[in-house]
DNA sequence: TATGGATTGGAATTATTATTTCATATTGCC
DNA sequence: GGCAATATGAAATAATAATTCCAATCCATA
């Protein structure tokens, strides 16, 4: 016997998506219904879904056989497996985390307050991310010659991640920190040929406001990363996106305006690879 | 008869904690263990719960009749339809972000794509991270005169973040960078007394693993975050962490990351309170 | 501490459900 | 078209699981 047993359920489907060609008619129709109806499957005695698959229970087994079970029993194992492991609903988790982060003790209550403020924090931007913006960010980025980066503090994670990335994808860019305290030297050198990626949030570190200003003032087209339209960094933006973090103990999320600056990133990248191809071509 | 039997799963819960006070010793047995182990009592028999339980099956049925419910079976119908219903949303949710940040063209598909591989990380970090392992590096740091931060590259930018975290904290640490060439001078400073938080993936910075090699030979306790235990930084480490980022487009998340890095720092910062009253007392 | 009512444990009973079996039908092949 | 192999249907059977019942125990109260 070289029959192995599938044991986890997207093993099982491929299997059966494998083999569909080769089963007999009621043993298909039972394959179809299984993938269709998984959670049918999972809770369904062999008896009830034989009738809604519209074959006989003995097919049902049969079917279980086949595919190296020794009954529809274990079958029914991988099927409710699968239900067991796609965690619980969104919502659910969430409350639940949240639950177990305001009332519980301990440290493992931090942590899932941290966890549960990403989560949400995802979310949002997930319903909320204008489209338009997004593309026009991007080609304004795109067309830059040198893109600066421009972040303090609580952003300035957001900022060097960027420079990183950009610097994976080989995108000249210019990460504006104060090391040396030259930052008004850097910002002097961005043109109108070149962009900025600003990021802040409240409260806004006035450093960032003063340095996009004045680099505004100069024609540098800016993408700003912000929380509200009130935000000082909205006024001098070309783009802006209003990101809302939530926050736990204190410290805001960043996994949404992570999330954001990877595809900006990435965005620019594929954008200039693409006009790349159709110069050459 | 006033009864009325909960229909979902909400009001089943909210029917159990309201009587809890009220119920017979086993029977709140069985009760605190039906809201524990949902997914037991959807997949279970009758026996196999009880006993997980430790009570007898006719307890359980009792438990059943108690809610109003006419048995085990149709009690166990309301977790098992919690089960169908829940299971769409936040999965289904996901698969479709997958969805179209694989076969989906613009750059909506690429934001997509790097919400989705945040979710999946913060997901999976929920669901791996090990409780004492967390308490025992926040002991470990909250006990650290100066707390060192080591990490390059594509993990840098959690780095930053821990070093403002503290800073905010007002816990004494210092970012291990190399602007000025002098990590070597840094990392000598380090002594027992002190801690290291040091992060890193593969493929694993070269100066993060010689600098973490040089101070773990000076004594300085490690608490590492990294993605196997094959990975060098393990090996220094007092503590370490596996986190399992996933990756989109060539870029990995770092949601899971940020997120443990915040639990850690602001553990720290409540051990530390915690200590001081104690002594004030 | 004695007594009644409520609660519990455990086995007996009943029901439900999976599986097997066998007769019948269908299909592919010579 | 006939034969064998395979597939299917339906009912019988075996297994498993839920429920019931009754004796034992616990608990509150007088």
């Amino acid at each position: 016997m070289d029959e192995q047993v599938p044991r986890d359920f997207e093993t099982l489907r491929a299997t059966i998506l494998d083999r569909r060609e080769s089963l007999p008619k009621r043993i298909a129709q039972i394959a179809a219904y299984a993938l269709d109806n998984p959670d049918d499957i999972a809770f369904g005695t062999a008896a009830s879904i034989a009738a809604s698959a519209g074959v006989q229970p003995s097919t049902l087994i049969r079917f279980a056989q086949q595919l190296g079970f020794d009954g529809f029993t274990s079958l029914q194992q991988v099927f409710r497996e699968r239900l067991r492991e796609r965690n619980s609903s969104y919502d659910e988790r969430l409350q639940a985390l949240r639950a177990k982060a305001e009332g519980g003790a301990g440290h493992r209550a931090i942590f899932d307050g941290f966890v549960a403020a990403a989560s949400t924090s995802l979310n949002d931007i997930s319903r909320t991310l204008d489209d338009a913006h997004l593309e026009e960010a991007i080609s304004l980025l795109a067309k830059a010659q040198t893109i600066y980066v421009l972040a303090k503090r609580r952003s300035y994670p957001v900022a060097t991640y960027i420079a990183y990335a950009l610097g994976k994808l080989k995108i000249r860019n210019q990460l504006i920190e104060s090391a040396a305290g030259l930052n008004a030297e850097m910002v002097s050198f961005a043109t109108p040929a070149d962009a900025v990626i600003a990021i802040s949030f409240s409260p806004y570190a006035p450093a960032t406001i003063e340095e996009a200003r004045t680099i505004s003032e100069q024609g540098v087209p800016i993408v700003a990363i912000t929380d509200s339209s009130f935000s000082p960094l909205a006024q001098f933006a070309r783009v802006w996106f209003e990101v809302a973090e939530a926050d736990f103990a204190g410290f805001r999320s960043l996994s949404a305006t992570m999330a954001l600056a990877m595809a900006l990133t990435v965005g620019v990248g594929e954008k200039r690879r693409d006009a790349g191809r159709k110069r050459k071509a």
